[in-house]
DNA sequence: CTTGATTCCGAAAGCGCTTTCGGTTTAGCG
DNA sequence: CGCTAAACCGAAAGCGCTTTCGGAATCAAG
């Protein structure tokens, strides 16, 4: 099979690539006529440009990564699917290519990232969960390179991102639990190095002090994000004394997890224990009994998050494109009023 | 910030970019001497090769695309990450680089595949859940790009494939509701267009006919891949007389949907109602009741296709690339013995 | 007609790397 | 020492495209 190139092309039609090219790409120094021919031609012979060569030419790799976080591989997590094909769709309208870039551990994430940097095949990239001093955000600006996290470290105020205001979700996760007459609400968490853990657990914290309940590290665990870890936590927290009556998780996994200890425990989740999770998976819907969660946005993410950055590698100036979502409660069956 | 290029590390090193590329690239005729120096040099300025010219000038992508399917986002379908984290750390070993890829519909689906094969960007693709007749298959072998299935389409001999058997699987299925008392097994199924849901159709209707029982299309319904979907025709399944005592579906997700159903007519699965599904997705074992399931051998998928696809790329014969691999039972507790 | 401005296209350089070819050095050996 | 073979490296072409520069042709205006 004739590969059909550029100089393909030309040679068929009489003319230089420099002409075809120029046709082909919309030039303004060409003639209706000749490009008119130059298109016909191409579409005849099915020609598609060798992306590579042109990225080559032009210097723009027309091509975004998105950096998967490791271990995504927990219970159900549909976030990155979602993401990526929101990303890919956004990406779609100018036909870049989505590159899905992992690190293999923690340490590799950073050489991951300064190859990333240099090594010119991408116009940007897009990360999540950071962690609170995150080494990849400063290697990408160091670099120069166009970024948006899917999340916010510490110091977030001079690159863009995509959040949802986790703390303040927690604050109202409190605030509904003590509306329903909860005094004595455990918390499991998230690992702290995630800045969305530290956020979390500082929501948590904010929600007891604005509901004048007090705070107790007795029941307060830091977990892995896996419904077995989470399980073990709050089999902790229901066998201590006294015990919590409600239990505000981090993620809905570990929500999912701590249900399957209330029901171990021989109790009712919603009536004899309340559980919240966070994140609003769709198979909270599902589970037994239906969990109670606060939802992120439903909308497309990651095309948001895709179409900021693109705007960004057009020259936008970073600090433009933060946004700021707001999670909301969507009530199931898994909390309850306290018992009597 | 000085671009470090092949070209600079020569000026540098006072030798010519053509022994800098040699002692990079291991290359025999090179002195041990120079190439120590060379890597040296390269070391201190942290240089990375621009991946594009040197695609250009081998002409291989060294790249491999991964097509998504469309519509992946029912209810936690986790499998896109997991395979694309299998493909990512099977693609490292050789520094290579993951695309995904997706059509926005059926029909763009053929050209996305076309460009992918003619723009020169990937040395390979995997595609997932094929239909019965697969145009992308056509038009891959049609450009002689190396590709691997994660499925099978109808006439699947002359390319590479992994799959799960999953037509055993469902024969499996009966089997088992039968050896429970079961005579009445409905089947909930998935779209025919897709092969799976053909073969998992037909392993259904094996498994009744090894079992002795008849087939009656009162209680089979082909519904979409949802947990809505599927609620619905569980639900007319219930009100049919006789009404079966089991019901089989194609997917996890679909027999969540079936979970619902029956628990909506105040009947207890698992006890009044028999529901299996097929996946064995972790979250399985949270469902009320925990889903009894036909689970695909967990082992990390991705990485064995794309160590597959690679074996390919490098001159392998498809045909000595397919693996047929076998579901096994997990019983968890929405089946059981028929009721007196 | 002549001139200046336009329009269009050919020629050619260049993007950053790989790789062949051939020439110079050095080593090996009688 | 002289000769051949091997080891090493410089020169240069080339991958397929883009893009600048300038020249030829066309046009409008004087």
């Amino acid at each position: 099979m004739q590969r059909v190139s550029l100089k393909f092309l030309a040679k068929e039609l009489g003319v230089t690539e420099g002409t075809v090219s120029r046709a082909l790409n919309d030039y303004p120094d060409i003639s209706k006529a000749t490009r008119k021919r130059v298109l016909e031609v191409a579409e005849k012979f099915n020609y598609k440009a060798n992306q590579t060569a042109r990225r080559l030419a032009t210097g723009v790799a027309e091509a975004v990564a998105y950096l998967m976080p490791p271990n995504t591989n927990t219970i159900a997590e549909p976030f990155v699917s979602q993401l990526l094909e929101g990303i890919g769709a956004s990406l779609a309208k100018r036909g870049w290519d989505l590159l899905v870039v992992q690190a293999s551990s923690a340490e590799t994430e950073v050489e991951t990232v300064e190859k990333l940097s240099t090594s010119g095949r991408v116009s940007g990239v897009v990360i999540s969960r950071p962690y609170k001093n995150d080494h990849r955000i400063a290697l990408l600006k160091k670099y120069n390179m166009p970024f948006i996290v899917h999340g916010r470290s510490l110091q977030s105020d001079d690159y863009a991102w995509f959040d949802v205001d986790s703390e303040q979700a927690f604050q109202d996760a409190v605030t509904h639990l003590a509306s329903l007459g909860h005094q004595r609400i455990g918390f499991i968490g998230a690992p702290l190095d995630y800045n969305f853990g530290q956020m979390r657990l500082d929501g948590y914290k904010k929600g007891l002090l604005a509901n004048g309940l007090g705070f107790d590290d007795a029941i307060v665990e830091i977990a892995e994000m896996t419904d077995e870890a989470s399980e073990a936590a709050a089999l902790n927290f229901l066998q201590s004394s006294p015990a919590p009556t409600a239990i505000l998780c981090a993620t809905d996994t570990q929500a999912i997890g701590a249900l399957a200890a209330v029901r171990s425990m021989g109790l009712i989740p919603g009536q004899d224990m309340s559980i919240m999770g966070y994140d609003g998976l769709d198979f909270g819907k599902h589970t037994n009994p239906p969990l109670t969660t606060m939802a992120q946005p439903q909308s497309n993410s990651g095309r948001e998050i895709c179409d900021m950055l693109l705007a960004i590698i057009d020259g936008g100036n970073p600090v433009d494109y933060q946004e700021l979502r707001r999670a909301k409660l969507v009530r199931r069956m898994s909390d309850g009023p306290v018992r009597p």
